[in-house]
DNA sequence: TCCTTCTTTGATCAATCTGTGAACTTGGTT
DNA sequence: AACCAAGTTCACAGATTGATCAAAGAAGGA
């Protein structure tokens, strides 16, 4: 992974989540896609995105639920795709807690526009940039890193592996979570990978930065 | 979730699945129907329902093996219908994962009951992934448990053991019912391993966390 | 292209957990 | 009270899982 934000896709529509996901991607993005409402709401709660793309009508429950449900421990940028330049959809889709919409049919530029704008917008927003946790502190728009006030280098793999931790504390994840949410990896990759970097960013960031949950695997330090 | 939680039901007999959906329908929830064990289970998967209502006799294969693969990955709450009185059948039912059950023929009305009483029990802790009980407290996101307020570590199998029951709160288990459903062990292992891990369990959360029935095996204590 | 740095992977060793039987204790019954 | 069945405790061998390391492979810059 590295800078390029993650964005969570949730359409029902195969023909428009693949014309979106292709040209999100071609921007540098990292996109994942759900089909409906349930598994968007299990995607955005997994993978922690960025920004999530949502429509308005969707099987299992619609946008607006999805959106609520996806807002209720945090928050997380929305941008609705409304069908029709239905004002009370639109309202109801603001209402529910999203930042941004645009009607269909949209150009993929102008998506694109909407997007860097709510990211731009969204880490405008205080403590966008710095997480930390113990001695460590991790900046964000700088990737950098210092322990106990002293800098260290981190690789980007080692930073974002960091950076995940500390932005889902008190969650373990088994090497195949980290391989899919920090690597975006599909699966079946191999676990020392994960292992290695483990490592790495215990001795940079000391020892209990990263706690071993043993036969589950990882979490950050309590 | 919205006002209108989403039910699975599971029945074979069109009558009755007509008759519960309806009923179900016009109480406000939102009600979909499988006709089989497989489909049944591919229908809460991609579903994710709220809450499963759940017939025993199915064709495909029977409700408890549906129970069992409902609850792979992560807890639904489940209704079951029993056909008779049958109380093996009803010690089954609840050992393979249901969180409560109702003999036909029974009348709408207790069954819409039944349905508000679990789904109140389900949402006292609405996926925040924290269980409670007396000085016990589980965070099943981190694997973390506490004991009268102080960290205590528990392996893989007694924090899974102890989630069971707090998650069937009253309901006593055989032993083979929860080398099924926690170990998921096909059967036939070896039931000291049960006690050495309830004794583990004891040591570590209290030895009133879990009651032992004798002749019959352990529940949550009380 | 070459060189440097980072990532991935397999092998090996160490730590931890699990399952099991035997001895012992408790509870229920006659 | 004596007896039997059931539950508890304990220790340890075997199995799993994690840590570490070295080296090959990939990516990127000079």
């Amino acid at each position: 992974m590295s800078d390029h934000p993650t964005i969570a896709v949730v359409e029902d529509e195969p023909a428009i989540a693949a014309a979106v996901a292709t040209r999100l991607r071609a921007e540098g993005f990292n996109v994942h896609i759900a089909v409906d409402g349930p598994s968007g709401v299990a995607l955005v709660e997994q993978l922690q995105p960025d920004l999530v793309v949502l429509d308005l009508m969707l099987p299992g429950f619609d946008g607006i639920e999805v959106c609520r449900r996806i807002q209720s421990d945090r928050h997380v940028p929305v941008i609705m795709l409304t069908a029709r330049g239905n004002e009370s959809d639109l309202v109801l889709g603001l209402g529910a807690g999203a930042d941004d919409y645009i009607t269909k049919p949209f150009s993929p530029r102008a998506l694109v526009a909407r997007i860097h704008a709510v990211l731009r917008r969204a880490h405008a927003a205080p403590g966008s940039g710095r997480l930390r946790h113990r001695g460590v502190e991790l900046d964000t728009s700088g990737r950098t890193g210092t322990h106990d006030g002293v800098a260290v280098h981190l690789t980007v793999t080692e930073f974002d592996l960091a950076a995940w931790f500390l932005r889902h504390p008190g969650v373990v994840f088994t090497r195949e979570q980290l391989l899919q949410s920090v690597w975006g990896y599909p699966d079946g990759s191999g676990e020392r990978t994960v292992d290695s970097h483990i490592q790495a960013v215990r001795r940079k960031l000391g020892p209990d930065f990263v706690r071993t949950v043993h036969g589950v695997g990882y979490g950050l330090g309590q």
